[in-house]
DNA sequence: CTTGATATGTTATAATATCACCTTTAGCAA
DNA sequence: TTGCTAAAGGTGATATTATAACATATCAAG
Protein backbone atom coordinates (compact mmCIF):
# COMPACT_ATOMS: atom_id res chain seq x y z
CA UNK A 1 0.00 0.00 0.00
CA UNK A 2 1.56 3.40 -0.93
CA UNK A 3 0.00 6.70 -0.01
CA UNK A 4 -1.29 7.11 3.57
CA UNK A 5 2.65 6.94 5.08
CA UNK A 6 4.24 10.36 5.69
CA UNK A 7 7.65 10.52 3.16
CA UNK A 8 8.89 13.08 1.33
CA UNK A 9 7.00 14.95 -1.42
CA UNK A 10 9.58 16.50 -3.27
CA UNK A 11 11.54 13.80 -3.80
CA UNK A 12 8.79 11.42 -4.76
CA UNK A 13 6.83 14.16 -7.07
CA UNK A 14 10.56 14.27 -9.01
CA UNK A 15 10.77 10.34 -8.93
CA UNK A 16 7.34 10.03 -10.12
CA UNK A 17 7.66 12.37 -13.03
CA UNK A 18 11.84 11.11 -13.99
CA UNK A 19 9.60 7.69 -14.29
CA UNK A 20 7.12 9.01 -16.74
CA UNK A 21 9.71 10.85 -18.58
CA UNK A 22 11.59 7.73 -18.98
CA UNK A 23 8.49 5.66 -19.71
CA UNK A 24 7.24 8.09 -22.44
CA UNK A 25 11.22 7.89 -24.07
CA UNK A 26 11.19 4.23 -23.70
CA UNK A 27 7.66 4.40 -25.37
CA UNK A 28 7.71 7.24 -28.08
CA UNK A 29 5.48 8.93 -26.52
CA UNK A 30 5.41 13.04 -25.88
CA UNK A 31 5.29 14.33 -22.51
CA UNK A 32 4.27 17.31 -23.03
CA UNK A 33 4.20 20.79 -21.15
CA UNK A 34 0.22 20.74 -20.31
CA UNK A 35 0.61 16.57 -19.56
CA UNK A 36 3.66 16.76 -17.53
CA UNK A 37 1.82 19.42 -15.68
CA UNK A 38 -1.25 18.36 -15.21
CA UNK A 39 1.04 15.00 -13.64
CA UNK A 40 2.59 17.34 -11.72
CA UNK A 41 -0.29 18.60 -10.05
CA UNK A 42 -1.56 15.45 -9.23
CA UNK A 43 1.60 14.52 -7.60
CA UNK A 44 1.41 17.65 -5.40
CA UNK A 45 -1.92 17.08 -4.18
CA UNK A 46 -1.71 12.95 -3.68
CA UNK A 47 -5.40 12.96 -3.58
CA UNK A 48 -8.49 12.67 -6.57
CA UNK A 49 -8.89 15.86 -8.23
CA UNK A 50 -11.87 16.64 -10.24
CA UNK A 51 -11.03 17.50 -14.53
CA UNK A 52 -12.12 21.12 -13.93
CA UNK A 53 -10.22 22.02 -10.87
CA UNK A 54 -7.09 21.06 -12.72
CA UNK A 55 -8.00 23.05 -15.44
CA UNK A 56 -8.65 25.96 -13.25
CA UNK A 57 -4.76 25.61 -11.74
CA UNK A 58 -3.82 25.12 -15.81
CA UNK A 59 -5.82 28.42 -16.92
CA UNK A 60 -4.27 30.02 -13.60
CA UNK A 61 -0.94 29.24 -15.16
CA UNK A 62 -1.64 30.04 -18.77
CA UNK A 63 -1.35 26.41 -19.87
CA UNK A 64 -5.21 26.34 -20.98
CA UNK A 65 -8.58 27.00 -20.34
CA UNK A 66 -11.21 25.06 -22.06
CA UNK A 67 -12.06 21.79 -20.37
CA UNK A 68 -10.65 19.23 -23.52
CA UNK A 69 -7.21 20.56 -22.31
CA UNK A 70 -7.51 18.77 -19.08
CA UNK A 71 -9.55 16.11 -20.29
CA UNK A 72 -6.91 15.28 -23.31
CA UNK A 73 -4.00 15.14 -20.75
CA UNK A 74 -5.76 13.02 -18.74
CA UNK A 75 -7.08 10.88 -21.28
CA UNK A 76 -3.04 10.58 -22.28
CA UNK A 77 -2.02 9.90 -18.83
CA UNK A 78 -4.84 6.92 -17.91
CA UNK A 79 -4.28 5.52 -21.11
CA UNK A 80 -0.41 5.39 -20.56
CA UNK A 81 -0.93 4.21 -16.82
CA UNK A 82 0.72 7.28 -15.08
CA UNK A 83 -2.71 8.10 -13.86
CA UNK A 84 -6.01 6.46 -12.48
CA UNK A 85 -9.02 7.55 -12.98
CA UNK A 86 -11.50 6.85 -9.42
CA UNK A 87 -14.83 6.40 -10.57
CA UNK A 88 -16.75 6.54 -7.50
CA UNK A 89 -15.35 10.29 -7.32
CA UNK A 90 -15.31 11.34 -10.96
CA UNK A 91 -11.74 11.85 -9.97
CA UNK A 92 -8.11 11.46 -10.86
CA UNK A 93 -5.16 10.78 -8.95
CA UNK A 94 -1.48 10.53 -10.11
CA UNK A 95 -0.58 6.48 -10.05
CA UNK A 96 1.90 5.34 -7.17
CA UNK A 97 3.69 2.89 -9.22
CA UNK A 98 4.03 4.01 -12.61
CA UNK A 99 5.58 1.35 -15.09
CA UNK A 100 4.53 -1.60 -13.36
CA UNK A 101 1.30 -3.25 -14.70
CA UNK A 102 -1.58 -3.71 -11.98
CA UNK A 103 -4.77 -4.12 -11.23
CA UNK A 104 -5.10 -0.83 -8.89
CA UNK A 105 -7.26 -1.12 -5.83
CA UNK A 106 -7.88 2.30 -4.08
CA UNK A 107 -8.70 3.12 -0.37
CA UNK A 108 -10.41 6.68 -0.56
CA UNK A 109 -10.49 8.60 2.87
CA UNK A 110 -13.66 10.39 3.25
CA UNK A 111 -12.52 12.50 6.22
CA UNK A 112 -9.42 14.23 4.40
CA UNK A 113 -9.42 13.13 1.14
CA UNK A 114 -6.58 11.48 0.18
CA UNK A 115 -6.18 8.44 -1.72
CA UNK A 116 -3.68 5.33 -1.20
CA UNK A 117 -3.50 2.69 -4.17
CA UNK A 118 -2.67 -1.17 -3.22
CA UNK A 119 -3.07 -4.24 -4.95
CA UNK A 120 -6.33 -6.60 -5.26
CA UNK A 121 -6.64 -9.67 -7.55
CA UNK A 122 -10.09 -10.50 -8.61
CA UNK A 123 -8.86 -13.15 -11.23
CA UNK A 124 -9.77 -15.67 -9.08
CA UNK A 125 -13.33 -14.59 -8.33
CA UNK A 126 -13.70 -13.90 -12.72
CA UNK A 127 -12.80 -17.07 -12.81
CA UNK A 128 -15.11 -18.99 -10.58
CA UNK A 129 -18.41 -17.22 -12.75
CA UNK A 130 -16.31 -17.93 -16.36
CA UNK A 131 -15.65 -14.39 -16.75
CA UNK A 132 -12.93 -13.16 -19.08
CA UNK A 133 -11.37 -10.03 -17.16
CA UNK A 134 -9.98 -6.86 -18.69
CA UNK A 135 -10.32 -4.40 -16.75
CA UNK A 136 -11.39 -3.92 -12.70
CA UNK A 137 -12.94 -0.85 -10.75
CA UNK A 138 -11.55 -1.58 -6.52
CA UNK A 139 -12.49 1.52 -4.93
CA UNK A 140 -12.66 1.58 -1.20
CA UNK A 141 -14.00 4.35 1.08
CA UNK A 142 -13.84 4.94 4.98
CA UNK A 143 -10.86 6.20 6.94
CA UNK A 144 -7.39 6.42 6.73
CA UNK A 145 -5.31 5.64 9.38
CA UNK A 146 -4.46 8.88 10.41
CA UNK A 147 -7.66 10.42 10.41
CA UNK A 148 -9.49 7.11 12.28
CA UNK A 149 -7.28 8.10 15.64
CA UNK B 1 -22.64 -15.15 -8.55
CA UNK B 2 -25.93 -14.38 -10.35
CA UNK B 3 -26.92 -13.39 -13.26
CA UNK B 4 -25.33 -14.74 -16.47
CA UNK B 5 -26.95 -17.98 -16.09
CA UNK B 6 -30.22 -18.53 -17.98
CA UNK B 7 -33.40 -18.38 -15.46
CA UNK B 8 -36.96 -17.98 -15.32
CA UNK B 9 -37.20 -14.18 -16.07
CA UNK B 10 -41.05 -13.36 -14.91
CA UNK B 11 -40.19 -15.25 -11.84
CA UNK B 12 -37.55 -14.09 -11.06
CA UNK B 13 -39.10 -10.21 -11.29
CA UNK B 14 -42.19 -11.26 -9.31
CA UNK B 15 -40.27 -13.00 -6.70
CA UNK B 16 -37.38 -9.66 -6.46
CA UNK B 17 -40.82 -7.35 -6.40
CA UNK B 18 -42.22 -9.56 -3.71
CA UNK B 19 -39.03 -9.14 -1.85
CA UNK B 20 -39.00 -5.48 -1.80
CA UNK B 21 -42.62 -5.53 -0.71
CA UNK B 22 -41.87 -7.26 1.92
CA UNK B 23 -38.58 -5.47 3.14
CA UNK B 24 -40.63 -2.74 2.95
CA UNK B 25 -43.12 -3.19 4.98
CA UNK B 26 -40.58 -4.67 7.42
CA UNK B 27 -38.88 -1.24 7.61
CA UNK B 28 -41.77 0.98 7.19
CA UNK B 29 -40.64 2.17 4.20
CA UNK B 30 -43.18 3.10 1.08
CA UNK B 31 -42.73 0.77 -2.26
CA UNK B 32 -44.65 3.64 -4.28
CA UNK B 33 -45.83 3.38 -7.80
CA UNK B 34 -43.05 5.31 -9.46
CA UNK B 35 -40.15 3.50 -6.85
CA UNK B 36 -41.62 -0.42 -7.52
CA UNK B 37 -41.61 0.76 -11.53
CA UNK B 38 -38.60 1.82 -11.16
CA UNK B 39 -37.11 -1.60 -10.10
CA UNK B 40 -39.40 -2.89 -12.20
CA UNK B 41 -38.09 -1.72 -15.22
CA UNK B 42 -34.54 -2.96 -14.00
CA UNK B 43 -35.73 -6.04 -13.41
CA UNK B 44 -37.19 -6.35 -16.68
CA UNK B 45 -33.98 -5.31 -18.48
CA UNK B 46 -31.39 -7.55 -16.31
CA UNK B 47 -28.58 -4.84 -17.06
CA UNK B 48 -27.48 -1.52 -16.10
CA UNK B 49 -29.59 1.33 -17.22
CA UNK B 50 -28.76 5.11 -16.96
CA UNK B 51 -31.36 7.49 -14.87
CA UNK B 52 -32.07 9.04 -18.26
CA UNK B 53 -32.89 6.12 -20.09
CA UNK B 54 -35.25 4.87 -16.92
CA UNK B 55 -36.69 8.31 -17.32
CA UNK B 56 -37.66 8.03 -20.83
CA UNK B 57 -39.71 5.08 -19.79
CA UNK B 58 -41.73 6.61 -17.04
CA UNK B 59 -42.44 9.84 -19.13
CA UNK B 60 -43.99 7.24 -21.49
CA UNK B 61 -45.89 5.68 -18.65
CA UNK B 62 -46.87 9.42 -17.46
CA UNK B 63 -44.95 8.17 -14.24
CA UNK B 64 -43.32 11.74 -14.05
CA UNK B 65 -41.32 13.69 -16.51
CA UNK B 66 -38.41 15.52 -14.64
CA UNK B 67 -34.97 13.88 -13.76
CA UNK B 68 -35.19 14.38 -10.18
CA UNK B 69 -38.58 11.33 -10.98
CA UNK B 70 -35.82 9.33 -11.94
CA UNK B 71 -32.85 10.30 -9.38
CA UNK B 72 -35.54 10.63 -6.35
CA UNK B 73 -36.64 6.52 -7.10
CA UNK B 74 -32.85 5.76 -7.69
CA UNK B 75 -31.65 7.02 -3.95
CA UNK B 76 -34.85 5.32 -2.56
CA UNK B 77 -34.22 2.07 -4.00
CA UNK B 78 -30.38 2.40 -3.49
CA UNK B 79 -30.01 3.48 -0.10
CA UNK B 80 -31.98 0.40 0.89
CA UNK B 81 -30.08 -1.99 -1.38
CA UNK B 82 -32.44 -3.02 -3.54
CA UNK B 83 -31.10 -1.77 -6.38
CA UNK B 84 -27.15 -0.93 -7.27
CA UNK B 85 -24.67 1.98 -9.04
CA UNK B 86 -22.53 1.30 -11.46
CA UNK B 87 -19.98 3.54 -10.97
CA UNK B 88 -18.30 2.44 -14.08
CA UNK B 89 -21.19 3.11 -16.27
CA UNK B 90 -23.04 5.54 -14.50
CA UNK B 91 -25.85 4.07 -14.34
CA UNK B 92 -28.21 1.57 -11.87
CA UNK B 93 -28.99 -2.48 -11.82
CA UNK B 94 -31.55 -4.16 -9.89
CA UNK B 95 -30.04 -6.29 -7.02
CA UNK B 96 -29.93 -9.91 -6.83
CA UNK B 97 -30.43 -10.35 -3.33
CA UNK B 98 -32.53 -7.70 -2.19
CA UNK B 99 -32.13 -8.31 1.78
CA UNK B 100 -28.98 -9.60 2.43
CA UNK B 101 -26.19 -7.46 3.48
CA UNK B 102 -23.37 -7.86 1.42
CA UNK B 103 -20.76 -6.12 -0.71
CA UNK B 104 -21.44 -6.09 -3.79
CA UNK B 105 -19.04 -7.02 -6.92
CA UNK B 106 -20.30 -6.72 -10.61
CA UNK B 107 -19.22 -8.55 -13.70
CA UNK B 108 -20.13 -6.33 -16.86
CA UNK B 109 -19.77 -7.69 -20.02
CA UNK B 110 -18.98 -5.17 -22.82
CA UNK B 111 -20.46 -7.19 -25.51
CA UNK B 112 -24.36 -8.08 -24.40
CA UNK B 113 -24.22 -5.54 -21.51
CA UNK B 114 -25.52 -7.95 -19.53
CA UNK B 115 -24.11 -7.37 -15.34
CA UNK B 116 -24.02 -10.70 -12.80
CA UNK B 117 -23.94 -9.92 -9.35
CA UNK B 118 -21.45 -11.77 -6.74
CA UNK B 119 -19.42 -11.20 -3.64
CA UNK B 120 -15.69 -9.87 -3.14
CA UNK B 121 -14.15 -9.57 0.15
CA UNK B 122 -12.11 -6.47 0.48
CA UNK B 123 -11.76 -6.50 4.49
CA UNK B 124 -8.22 -8.17 4.75
CA UNK B 125 -7.15 -5.44 2.12
CA UNK B 126 -8.17 -2.68 4.09
CA UNK B 127 -6.98 -4.45 7.30
CA UNK B 128 -3.61 -4.18 6.09
CA UNK B 129 -3.93 -0.89 5.59
CA UNK B 130 -4.80 -0.04 8.71
CA UNK B 131 -8.07 1.62 6.87
CA UNK B 132 -11.27 1.29 8.24
CA UNK B 133 -13.71 0.01 5.83
CA UNK B 134 -17.34 1.58 5.23
CA UNK B 135 -17.79 0.84 1.22
CA UNK B 136 -16.85 -1.03 -1.78
CA UNK B 137 -16.83 -0.40 -4.92
CA UNK B 138 -15.80 -3.53 -7.09
CA UNK B 139 -16.89 -3.85 -10.42
CA UNK B 140 -14.67 -6.36 -13.82
CA UNK B 141 -15.34 -5.40 -16.93
CA UNK B 142 -14.70 -8.19 -19.75
CA UNK B 143 -16.72 -10.62 -21.61
CA UNK B 144 -19.34 -13.00 -20.18
CA UNK B 145 -19.12 -16.53 -20.68
CA UNK B 146 -21.84 -16.54 -23.10
CA UNK B 147 -20.28 -13.76 -24.79
CA UNK B 148 -16.94 -15.54 -24.76
CA UNK B 149 -17.81 -18.45 -27.02
C1' DC C 1 11.81 21.79 -46.67
C1' DT C 2 7.82 19.06 -47.14
C1' DT C 3 4.77 16.00 -45.47
C1' DG C 4 2.00 13.35 -42.41
C1' DA C 5 0.88 12.42 -37.84
C1' DT C 6 0.21 14.18 -33.36
C1' DA C 7 -1.08 17.82 -30.29
C1' DT C 8 -3.48 22.11 -29.15
C1' DG C 9 -7.08 26.04 -29.32
C1' DT C 10 -11.80 27.04 -29.32
C1' DT C 11 -16.81 26.93 -29.75
C1' DA C 12 -20.56 24.48 -28.91
C1' DT C 13 -23.18 20.96 -26.90
C1' DA C 14 -24.15 16.36 -24.75
C1' DA C 15 -24.81 13.62 -20.66
C1' DT C 16 -25.28 13.25 -15.84
C1' DA C 17 -26.98 15.12 -11.51
C1' DT C 18 -28.84 18.41 -8.09
C1' DC C 19 -31.25 22.60 -6.12
C1' DA C 20 -35.12 25.09 -4.71
C1' DC C 21 -39.67 25.69 -4.10
C1' DC C 22 -44.22 24.44 -4.10
C1' DT C 23 -48.19 20.98 -4.11
C1' DT C 24 -50.00 16.56 -3.03
C1' DT C 25 -50.53 12.46 -0.49
C1' DA C 26 -50.32 9.04 3.24
C1' DG C 27 -50.40 7.98 7.88
C1' DC C 28 -51.62 9.22 12.32
C1' DA C 29 -53.63 11.42 16.45
C1' DA C 30 -57.37 13.95 18.44
C1' DT D 1 -63.92 12.57 10.58
C1' DT D 2 -60.92 16.15 10.74
C1' DG D 3 -56.75 18.33 10.96
C1' DC D 4 -51.80 17.80 11.44
C1' DT D 5 -47.30 16.38 10.02
C1' DA D 6 -43.88 14.12 7.48
C1' DA D 7 -42.85 12.10 3.29
C1' DA D 8 -43.24 12.04 -1.58
C1' DG D 9 -43.91 14.05 -6.05
C1' DG D 10 -44.12 18.00 -9.80
C1' DT D 11 -41.55 21.33 -12.06
C1' DG D 12 -38.24 24.77 -13.77
C1' DA D 13 -33.80 26.09 -13.39
C1' DT D 14 -29.09 25.14 -13.03
C1' DA D 15 -24.72 22.74 -11.66
C1' DT D 16 -21.27 19.34 -12.90
C1' DT D 17 -18.90 16.25 -15.85
C1' DA D 18 -17.55 15.05 -20.51
C1' DT D 19 -17.22 15.04 -25.62
C1' DA D 20 -17.87 16.49 -30.64
C1' DA D 21 -16.24 18.96 -34.31
C1' DC D 22 -13.17 21.56 -36.72
C1' DA D 23 -9.39 24.84 -37.39
C1' DT D 24 -4.46 25.71 -36.33
C1' DA D 25 0.08 24.63 -34.80
C1' DT D 26 4.03 21.70 -33.87
C1' DC D 27 7.07 17.89 -34.32
C1' DA D 28 9.85 14.29 -36.44
C1' DA D 29 10.92 11.52 -40.53
C1' DG D 30 12.22 11.35 -45.05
Amino acid sequence: MIGFDPHDHSACIRDAVAAADALCMHAGLRLTPVRRRVLEILLERHRAMGAYEILELLRAEGLGSQPPVAYRALDFLTTHGLVHRIERLNAFVACATPGAAHDPAFLICRKCESVAETEADLAPVAAGAGFELEATVVEMQGLCPRCRE
